[in-house]
Order: structure tokens, then C-alpha cells, then sequence
DNA sequence: AAAAATATCGGCAACGTTTGCGAAAACGCT
DNA sequence: AGCGTTTTCGCAAACGTTGCCGATATTTTT
């Protein structure tokens, strides 16, 4: 930190060429020009980085070329085993460790595939993560990932990241708000495989994996009907999204079947954060006819609107019944236990690391442009009539 | 991939020297070297990546010089206007993104920040990293994390990688295997700023962020004292860790503090997995003088204990007191609640993200060696006597 | 014994940036 | 005009690897 001789600003210096071979500044709040005067020689107190040992350290303490290291390091075949072996030995006792910039650098070409999910605190996405990070690893890749909140600008600036780090390929699930597309399309002109997955969004070229999102919403909805329930709600994601689009569809789907009439006021579609479902479970525990029963598109709302429901004396499954969306570790335990849908996470993250192997590795590889998985539906307590 | 003319081998193929301008193969099968022949250039078929376009590219294309290009891009001062927003056009046009390797290995300083965790799964370590995330964003750093799975071995690879990938920083977080720590060692070698927190260890000699075990588990045993329980049994961590050891002194205070007698019998110390935990629970329950209570070390053992105690019938908290450890999302759902111990994880992670950036940016900083956060605990349905 | 094949290594240009240094051009002042 | 000051920019050396292209031994084959 400098500050400036003529207005003692800090935060305004910025260098500005040289003059006589010293370095010279200018302060951008004053204009005011000048060079940092000398002085004899103030070590600077200590605390620097040691030298990490490199390539060339070896080199020259084994008194070969840096190729020929390279060469042992890397396990090539033509290099005799007698320099190989002083290489690898000088290797340990410098206690080398590779730089995969410079690696990576050169090779063009990093070996690590990024990840951007909305959120860690779902339990759905560390699973997905963890089926991708199994293969992923055995066949010698990186996974890195990152989190975009649920914010659709930490998300482009999270793509910018994973370009800027150069991946090799990407999997991302979109956030809720995002409904542009723009920061996806460089992936495509690149040429860098990319696989969207759970929230996919059409309009871009893409392999997509996601769950059966028309079924599962179908299973759940006839479910509750043949449970005799009547007059079913449906608090949905936003519309910007396809998968709000498929749970809609089969929602309707299953009213349609058993001839219920579709009733849009018992619709709602929105940002779901833990409050928002508050207010949208009131919106509709309020409604003048209240529905008698709720298909919530995650498990966080459909338990918000359980709390709430119990809060106002309304008697879970039989006065209210609730079914919600992927199977949170809590849905098991809550009283009584949250019906909902259990998704095929680590078959979802398997099918993208292998997709995306492909795509990488096998120049014939022919990659659907879908695959869509089935759900299983958890039937438990919060659904089924005629017991508490 | 290439076969091994002879042996038709394609496993064993290495590249080995050239001759005569050709690249030489020999299998390492058959060990016959040879050569591809010559091809009339059969274009290979597409999919190749575009090209990035680099600082280069844009220097070309204004007809200045790369550093020029590089000085505008990053808004130094010695630049005129106009040719800085020439540069900052073409940039945009050619749609540049800049390298991270390249600029990292320049500049080397990665201004990345590695984090290594246990697991995902425990929503405790998710809300460190976003508490981390926050303030490190908005320092400029990027947080790069890796999860070692609760292996040793992992953990060693993990920290391989971060090194590999010059990391400015590390906060890690051991496995509960982990008992030999000369992989941390590197770090303290190289000068490379690493905290532990949570699962930390002794004799390294790094700044450690935790909370205050052994008072919240003091406290913990202490409100079960005080709703009367007798016979209270411990279900701990591995010893090699010192949160267990913590753990263990603040159960053992809180039952001396009351005249309690120490039954080490009722103490079991060991990896802590859903399974294990299950296997614990009914070695305790099967004890010829069962316990009344039990304090167990995270909130997945004592739910799984919990559960096991329905399955026996023995009902809680009258025949049974729980007590877990780190507030789980479904503790508090499951009937009844479970009492547990909620750590302060935002302010965790807070004070890791500043110490490592004072340790990197400022160097007067005075770093303590420690930090001990206060837990809270809270108290429901299965601690409290004399309810259901 | 000559020729060819095999084996091992060094040199050097990439890869895409930053940055220290110096030079040239433009400007201002006597 | 002449000289110092400002302003703007280019050159080239890093950063740590890889990998192409030889070159030189060494061995095998003819």
C-alpha cells in the first residue's frame, strides 16, 4: 500500500510506467506523478513463500535436461531405467510436486470437468454430485464445482469462472431465476461439451438428463386422488423451467384421467425459498374453498406448508393431504412421515460423468440428446386417509 | 488408440522417440516398435474444440503489442483511452476470455483459496463453506473444494491435488481415520497459510478454528443430569480426534460435577457411520444395566439410535433420553425432537475466510493459534422427562 | 564390417499471461 | 529551438510444463 506524497490517498496509486529505470506512480486522485524515493535495502520481514521445487530444480541437480525429467516423471518409455530411477529419487528428496498450470498450460487441456449446482443445502445435488464424482475420478478427471445460490448472476459469473479455468466440460443444473441463455451459448461455440441436467431449459443444443418430471407428478397426483382426496393444490416452481412446465403437465394429466376439473387458483408458481412456501401455503390454506390436499414441488414447501397446517389445527392426512418432491433426509421423520418422490440421483450423476467421458475421450461416441429417468413414489404417512 | 501391429495390442502402446521425423510407438506387449505409415490425410473428423481467442489474438487484430493488450485489459494507468477501449472492443468481439492458468502461472498466485471436507452429506460442513464463500468472494479469492469421503487416503490425494493446483490457502477439515498428518506438513514447509477446523489435530503447528466441545458437551450431559436421568452412556468419535476427546472430557465433568460414577462400560468410541452407529445403539440397549440416556456424538447416530429404540418399544425420553450433536435439519422434524448441540457454522467458516486472507494480504497480522466458538444448546422433545 | 534398427537424451518452441525496462512520441516551458 | 516532462507503447524475459525434432550412442541384423 503507497500513498500519495501531495494528498496521502492509498487507494488511487496506480503504476505508470518508468522513468530513469525506477518504477513510477501516479496518483489518480491528485494526478500528481512520482517514483518511491530510495532506501537502503529494508529486507522485507520474512514470511516469503519458499521456493517450490520444479522441474528444472531436478534437472539440474541431476544434471540432465528438463525433457528427460519430464520424461521419467511422466512414466515414458524412452528414458533408461538407471536415469529414471535418479530422477524420480532426486524427485522425492526435493519433495517435487507437479504444477498442473503449467501442466495444463501445455497441454492445453485441463482434465477437469466443472459443475455449478444452485445449491449444497438440498440434499439432492450432493448426491448427483457424489454419482459423478465416482466416475469421474476412476477415469482419471477432476471434479470441481461450484454454487450458484439460486442467483442467475453468481451463475454467469460461475460459467465465466469454469472458462476462464479452462474445464474440459461442464454439467450444470440452472437456477430458478435464470431464463436467459446466453452465458451457456460460448459452451456451444467453443466446442465444449456441456450436459444440463434437473433444471434443463430448452433452445440450446445440449444433452439433457433429467428425471421423469411428467410421471412422478402424475404418480403423485393420482395417488392422492385414489386417496379420495378432491380438491388438490399445486405450488409449483417457476415457469421458466421445465421441469415446473412437466410436474404442471402431469399434474393436470391426473386430474384430467379421473375427471377433475383444473382449477388455476389452486396453481401457484414461484420462487420457492422456505418463506416464500410460507406465504404461498397460507395463500392457499386461506383460499375460500381450501384444496383438501397439496402436491408442493419440493420437500423444504411441502414441509413448510406441514408446519403451517399444524400451526392452524388442520389434521395431516385427513383434513390436508401433502405429498412432496425428492425425499430429504427430514421427510422420513417428520410426523407423519412426508409421501413424496424419491429420485434416481446417483444413476443421474452416473449417466452425465459417462456422458460427458464420451464426449471427451470417443470421437464416435453418439450422445442422445435426452435420457430421462424414472422416480419412485414414497408413500408415507402425510397421505394416506383415515389415520393420523 | 492405437494397435500394436503384431500383437494387436491397444492397452500397451507408448510413444518412443522419433525417427526419421516420425513419431515411433513401441507396445509394451510385444515390445515391437514401429511407426504409423504414412496416410494420405484423412481429415479427422471434426468436433475439434474451437479456438480460444487469446491476449494475442486481440493484438493482432489492433495492431499493438501483447502488453499493451494486457495493460488495457487490466486497467493500468500508462494506456491512452482510445487505444484501451479499441482493445476493450475487439475483446469483446472476438469474445475473449482470458486463461486463468496462463495469468495464474504468471503472476504465480492463484488467488484460490482449497477447502477440504469430510463429506457433503453432513449439512454442517455446507453452511462452513458458504460462511467461508461470502467473505472470500468479496476479497476477490475463489474457494475450490474437494471432499475426502472420510478416507485417509483420500484426504492425502486431496491435499496432492491442492498443492498441484497451487492453492494460496487451505482450511481442512480431518477424516475421522486420518491419525498421521505429514501430508499437512508440506504445507507448513512451503509456507503455505492452512487452518483446521472442526476435526482438528495436535502437533501442527497451525492456526485452529473449533467450537468449545467439551463445554457444549458438558452442557449437554448436564440438562440430562438435570432432568433426572441415572445411568447416561456415551457414543463417541474416534479418539483420534480431538473433538472426540473434548467430547469425552465434557461428558466425564458434567458426571463428576453431579457425583456421577464413570461406567466405562457405557462409553464406546469409534467411526461413526449410519451402520456403526445402529451396531453401537444395540450393544448399549443390550447392556444388562441399560442406560437411561444417551449422548451421542452427531445427530444421524442418535436418530438411528432413536429409531431402534422405537423398534424395542422403549419410549423416549421416558425410558430413554437422546442427545445429539450439530442440529441436522431432520432432528428437528422427527417425533420427538431431538435435543441437540447447534454449532455456530456461518461464524466458523467467517473467521477462517479472514484469517486466511490476513495471512495471505497482510503480513503484520498476528494470527492466535486459536478460536473457540460457543455452541448453543438446544432442547427438545427427547431429553425432557415426563412428556411424549 | 557395414547397415540398419534400437535406445536414450538434449534443444527449443510452444502454451497465454504478466511485468521490468527502455524507447519513442507528444507536450510544455523557457 | 532546445530541453525536460509526460504519456504511450513495444520488447523480451519470466512462469513450469510438454512434445516435436533431431543427434548420438548402442545394439542387432545382414
Amino acid at each position: 500500500m503507497i500513498a500519495c506524497p501531495k494528498c496521502n490517498d492509498v487507494g488511487a496509486i496506480m503504476k505508470a510506467g518508468y522513468i530513469r529505470g525506477k518504477q513510477r506512480f501516479v496518483c489518480k486522485n491528485c494526478n500528481y506523478y512520482f517514483t518511491i524515493p530510495e532506501v537502503t535495502s529494508v529486507s522485507k520481514k520474512g514470511k516469503q513463500r519458499r521456493h517450490q521445487s520444479t522441474i528444472i530444480d531436478i534437472a539440474k541437480a541431476v544434471g540432465v535436461s528438463n525433457s528427460t525429467v519430464s520424461r521419467a516423471l511422466n512414466g515414458h518409455s524412452d528414458i533408461s531405467d538407471d536415469t529414471k530411477k535418479l530422477v524420480l529419487d532426486m524427485a522425492a528428496s526435493l519433495d517435487y510436486q507437479p504444477n498442473l498450470l503449467a501442466y495444463n498450460l501445455a497441454k492445453s487441456r485441463t482434465n477437469t470437468i466443472g459443475m455449478i449446482v444452485p445449491e449444497f443445502f438440498n440434499p439432492f445435488f450432493p448426491n448427483v454430485i457424489s454419482g459423478v464424482h465416482e466416475i469421474l475420478t476412476k477415469a482419471g478427471y477432476n471434479l470441481t464445482f461450484m454454487q450458484s445460490n439460486e442467483s442467475y448472476n453468481t451463475e454467469a459469473a460461475n460459467t465465466q469462472a469454469m472458462l476462464a479455468n479452462r474445464v474440459d466440460g461442464l454439467l450444470i443444473s440452472l437456477t430458478q431465476e435464470t431464463n436467459n441463455f446466453d452465458h451457456l451459448a460460448v459452451f456451444e461455440k467453443r466446442g465444449i461439451p456441456m450436459i444440463l441436467f434437473n433444471r434443463v431449459c430448452e433452445g440450446i443444443n445440449v444433452p439433457k438428463v433429467v428425471v421423469d418430471d411428467f410421471e412422478a407428478s402424475f404418480k403423485a397426483v393420482e395417488h392422492l386422488i385414489l386417496n379420495g382426496y378432491e380438491r388438490i393444490a399445486h405450488l409449483g416452481g417457476p415457469l421458466s423451467l421445465m421441469i415446473s412446465q412437466e410436474r404442471l403437465r402431469g399434474y393436470k394429466a391426473a386430474l384430467e384421467k379421473y375427471g377433475k376439473p383444473v382449477d388455476e387458483s389452486m396453481i401457484i408458481h414461484g420462487m420457492l425459498t422456505q418463506q416464500k412456501a410460507r406465504i404461498y401455503g397460507q395463500f392457499l390454506l386461506d383460499l375460500p374453498e381450501r384444496p383438501d390436499a397439496i402436491f408442493a414441488v419440493n420437500d423444504s414447501a411441502a414441509i413448510e406448508i406441514m408446519l403451517l397446517a399444524k400451526e392452524r389445527g388442520i389434521s395431516i392426512p385427513n383434513e390436508l393431504g401433502i405429498v412432496g418432491f425428492s425425499d430429504n433426509p427430514e421427510s422420513a421423520y417428520i410426523g407423519p412421515g412426508l409421501t413424496t418422490i424419491r429420485q434416481p440421483t446417483k444413476e443421474m450423476g452416473a449417466t452425465m460423468a459417462n456422458w460427458v467421458l464420451d464426449m471427451l475421450d470417443n470421437e464416435f461416441a453418439e450422445i442422445p440428446d435426452w435420457k430421462i429417468l424414472q422416480s419412485e413414489l414414497i408413500i408415507r404417512g402425510s397421505s394416506k386417509r383415515g389415520r393420523s
